[in-house]
DNA sequence: GCAAGGTC
């Protein structure tokens, strides 16, 4: 009797391509009904028993978390009540209707194979799988009929191991990324809501529609801050350089280096140059040549892929990502998202190189072919996928920021099997009295990689050939030069994410993420060479975090949270133990972030202008100190937020607003109450304070009086 | 509307 597998990838190339392994190409594929999914089918043994396997895939998480609806109404839920809250899980995609299709193709399946990426996350989707079809297969999905397959990389002989030593899916290390979810979910709403809200409306010029924070954004965001901080904090040192110029027997004046580079002390400094106002002539003491190397670059991975495009291509990473993916869906590059440099042992260089043969990298690609291919240096293997490297040449259909990546990537694969750069360094020793000045010249022996990597070319110097050891040259000139120290440069992107990848906030595929929300949030702007600034908001975010309590922005605190969910994934302590012990913890945090929020207000008050500076209406009921909205067209209808009623105000014949408008509100435990000033004429614009429901005349506001009896209780609840 | 992590 045959017995059917399903099998299941993270995502849709791989489901391809282990199904052609295992297959050894003998496969016949469809789509999958959702569209973005295939099913690839062949027949081998399972178990002893004659098998028909069907491989397919998820597209990373089927699953999401988020809290239940009720608990998305900003305005009814205190943010502290989102540490303790009910959370669901959602499906990651709807459009993709994944739970739904996974259930589909499970049907009469009798075992479940799960081929999900070999990390923590790709244990946590196992699960997730298991949940989508243990009710349509044959047997259930009990752990008698699941296995996990486990590779270290994605080449013949891995795949063809883990296929025959399936073992087990790792609950508790799928457990860790259920803790995760849920501290990240309920630590980065909480504290979002909180302050969007507390910030919201009291500074004239301060856009906050929301003001977020994450256990990764907000790292990110303070490298930026703190780099700027260097820059305002920086005082410029003086320091001296004794600059001496000679003349050369070609008739030439060149400039020496002084061995001592530079003095901050202005009166040791005149010392040296004291010693050498005396000399009319330096004697060169020797001539040193030394063979020097520039070393080729490891294969390529997802990080310096962001970080060239950022530093050399002026390309952004969330843009850079974008433009990989297209690169890769059309058959240019290989898989864009990989941590590993290091090439598969069976990795086929002149496969490669063939592609590349009617292309511009024709010639070299020929020529790489013809010398031999070198060694590749040798970079680490993460197990997830083979570098990034070209698949074809490019046929003349890129242009722009395609072009320029796939170039990169192109130029980068050569230079990996390239040899590396050697060129010859030559010091000339110069002295004078008990000074010492150097010169130095390069030569090129062998350009190696900078013949497709041109801008890391060893700069060739001038020759000086013409000097002569034992020789004397003529002092033309010899000065101090007064010199101020510089401060740092604001931080490139490309540099942050070097940051962000050493303390481990994000990962390859985040990392764009997070740096675009930083930005898209108005917390830095992005100018020249990809410097980021950060903003007023980003600043007084910071300060203020440093103020209340600093761990909220430390490079470590994402890594610090990863050690107590490693806890879990090793199975040192329980899930439950680990999350109510960090929630706890932030809960606490919270409360005091709340409690001290008004240092946060002192540094917006430097920051922004005043609500009385602004020019728009405010309200001035004495508590919220907040503007007020301005409601277009039909003043006259206020509606409940709470249970959506609306409640047209009575109007006299004048058409003036002349009674207090209540209403009870049966859906909460108190009642909005509204009034309209007496006797004034509603305009069409019409402003109303949101908190405390305060709405004077539009006219008095204009004067800018507004009202002082607001004698609201609640001060809580916005209406529209 | 909010986080961070997968992936299309």
């Amino acid at each position: 009797m045959t017995v059917t597998v399903l099998m299941v990838a993270e995502k849709p190339i791989l489901a391809e391509s282990i199904a052609k392994i295992l297959s050894n190409g003998k496969l016949q594929s469809r789509k999958g009904f959702n569209g973005a999914c295939s099913v690839h089918e062949y027949s081998d043994n399972f178990l002893g028993k004659p098998a028909r396997f069907k491989v397919t895939s998820t597209c990373g998480h089927v699953f999401g978390l988020d809290f239940p609806p009720k608990y998305n109404n900003w305005d009814r839920v205190d943010p502290v009540d989102l540490f303790s809250c009910a959370t669901e899980k959602k499906e990651a995609n709807p459009k993709l209707k994944m739970e739904k299709y996974l259930s589909t193709e499970a049907k009469g399946c009798d075992y479940l194979v799960l081929w999900l990426d070999c990390d923590k996350e790709g244990e946590n989707i196992c699960f997730e799988v298991i949940d989508c079809v243990q009710n349509s297969m044959n047997r259930g999905a009990s752990m008698d009929v699941v296995f996990r397959a486990h590779f270290s990389a994605i080449a013949d002989k891995e795949i063809k191991a883990a296929m025959k030593n399936l073992i087990k899916p790792n609950l508790n290390e799928s457990l860790s990324v259920d803790a995760r979810q849920e501290l990240d979910l309920r630590v980065g709403c909480a504290f979002t809501r909180y302050q969007t809200r507390y910030f919201q409306d009291k500074y004239g010029d301060l856009d906050s529609t929301c003001i977020s924070f994450g256990p990764c954004q907000t790292p990110t965001l303070s490298f930026c801050v703190k780099r700027h901080d260097q820059i305002v904090e920086f005082t410029p040192e003086p320091y001296w350089i004794l600059q001496t110029t000679i003349d050369t027997p070609s008739g030439k004046t060149i400039k020496l280096d002084w061995s001592r580079e530079r003095i901050f002390d202005r009166d040791v400094a005149n010392v040296f140059l004291s010693r050498i106002t005396g000399c009319s002539a330096v004697k060169l003491t020797s001539i040193t040549s030394k063979e020097s190397r520039k070393e080729k670059p490891t294969a390529l991975n997802t990080v310096e892929l962001l970080r060239v495009c950022s530093s050399s291509l002026g390309i952004g990473p969330a843009q850079a990502m974008q433009v990989a993916e297209h690169l890769y869906t059309h058959g240019y590059i290989s898989y864009p998202r990989t941590e590993t440099t290091a090439y598969p042992s069976s990795f086929d260089f002149n496969f490669v190189l063939k592609q590349l043969k009617n292309g511009q990298f024709d010639t070299v690609s020929q020529q790489i072919m013809n010398d031999g291919i070198q060694k590749p240096k040798s970079g680490e293997d993460k197990g997830d996928h083979p570098p990034i490297t070209p698949m074809k040449e490019n046929s003349g259909h890129l242009s722009g920021d395609q072009l320029r990546v796939y170039d990169y990537v192109t130029r980068h694969f050569l230079a990996t099997i390239m040899k590396p750069c050697k060129y010859m360094v030559s010091t000339f020793k110069f002295t004078a009295s008990t000074e010492v000045f150097t010169l130095q010249s390069r030569k090129v022996i062998d350009p190696g990689f900078t013949a497709v990597m041109t801008w890391q070319q060893v700069n060739e110097d001038e020759s000086f050939s013409d000097f002569k050891e034992g020789a004397e040259y003529n002092i033309q000139k010899s000065q101090l030069d007064e010199r101020k120290t510089s401060p740092p440069d604001y931080l490139t992107e490309s540099e942050l994410i070097t940051l962000m990848e050493r303390y481990g906030i994000g990962t390859d595929a985040s990392i764009p993420v997070h740096i675009q929300n930083i930005s898209a949030r108005n917390y830095v702007t992005v100018e020249s060479g990809r410097r980021l600034i950060p903003t007023k908001l980003g600043i007084a975010l910071i300060h203020g975090y440093r103020k209340i309590d600093p761990e909220l922005i430390l490079p470590t605190m994402r890594s610090e949270i990863e050690t107590l969910l490693n806890l879990i994934a090793s199975g040192k302590q329980k899930h439950s133990t680990v999350t109510s012990h960090a929630l706890e913890m932030f809960r606490q945090k919270f409360k005091f972030f709340v409690l001290n929020v008004a240092k946060i207000d002192a540094l917006f008050e430097d920051s922004f202008t005043s609500l009385a500076d602004s020019g728009k209406p405010f309200c001035r009921c004495g508590k919220c100190k907040r503007f007020m909205k301005l409601v277009q067209a039909r003043p006259q209808r206020l509606y409940c937020p709470t249970c959506q009623e609306t409640l047209t105000l009575p109007t006299g014949k004048d058409g003036s607003v002349r009674l207090h408008g209540e209403h009870k509100c049966p859906l909460d435990n108190f009642d909005l109450l509204y009034w309209a000033a007496s006797g004034g004429k509603l305009s069409d614009s019409w402003s109303f304070c949101p908190f405390c429901y305060n709405n004077p005349p539009f006219e008095d506001m204009k004067k800018g009086s507004g009202c002082n009896n607001c004698t609201h209780p609640t001060c809580k609840h916005g209406m529209m």
